[in-house]
DNA sequence: CTCTGTGCAAAGGATTTGCACATGG
DNA sequence: CCATGTGCAAATCCTTTGCACAGAG
């Protein structure tokens, strides 16, 4: 899978004739270079350090905008905050640690999940269109 | 794995000290005969059909409580909302239906995901306590 | 009688909406 | 110029908090 940068992303939305507005173009750039899924209050944040000015209403219409545009995802801890992440990153799982709540990638192998889908379909007649899996623990600063 | 009844875990309060009020007994039963994760709200539409009068506050507070003292497990899903399920069911994952948002339990063989925890605790030196797992698609009534 | 549990009102945080204005192309 | 984006204020939804009162044991 190839990492999309903010760059070929801005030109997605552009050639699809979407308008380049500062706060979009710092939003985009701020998401998927981020490391991390983001909060709207996050963003908001880098956009202060950036010294962009965008109303958190606009961040907010700003990320659902990039969800629809297949941009970036959004993901759901036990919070229940709304965090979005790179699209690019492709299908991934979660390292959520509860002393510091930073936010790590892990790749599982694919197979097992697939297998378990299978089941449910047969099992419990559900069709699987999607799947989360986040882990809660302690990352390795916080753990003593 | 014995399925607990409302009536032992009334007991157990009891037994701890804990006060047997209308509210309390109502809303022990109402989520441990549930089969489904109900949210504060639910479970004050549920107090209403039983003609038991509870505020919304005392449903959020005995929901906590509920959980501190190990009868009820909190869960989220992806529209961020806190919803409760009995302890006794023990560990298990769900399937969030997109179309009619009904949610059954599922229980998969532990090895896989023991597996992949064992290979986070290494590979990321984060040490695992939980996991949350969601399948989202569409319920057997929902697909076409 | 006393302390736990409850109701009510208000506050808080995340998110959405309506509407008028700004501005990119 | 004009449709897309934006700001601001208000509304909504979920959840928490403070305080005075009620009722279980």
């Amino acid at each position: 899978m190839q990492v999309q940068g903010s760059a070929s992303a801005l030109e997605e939305l552009k050639k699809a004739g979407h308008r380049m507005t500062a706060a979009r173009t710092a939003i985009v750039d701020i998401v998927l270079s981020a490391g991390t899924p983001l909060s709207a209050q996050d963003v908001s944040t880098a956009l202060v350090q950036r010294v962009v000015s965008a109303n958190v209403t606009t961040v907010y219409r700003e990320l659902d905008f990039l969800h629809e545009q297949g941009i970036c995802v959004p993901v759901t801890f036990a919070d229940g905050v709304q965090r979005y992440e790179s699209a690019a990153l492709g299908h991934h799982h979660h390292l959520v640690c509860i002393e510091c709540n930073a936010i790590q990638d892990v790749e599982l192998p694919h197979e097992e999940l697939h297998a378990a889908e299978k089941l449910i379909e047969k099992s419990h007649g559900f069709t699987v269109l999607q799947h989360a899996l986040e882990f809660y623990g302690r990352c390795e600063k916080c753990r003593a």
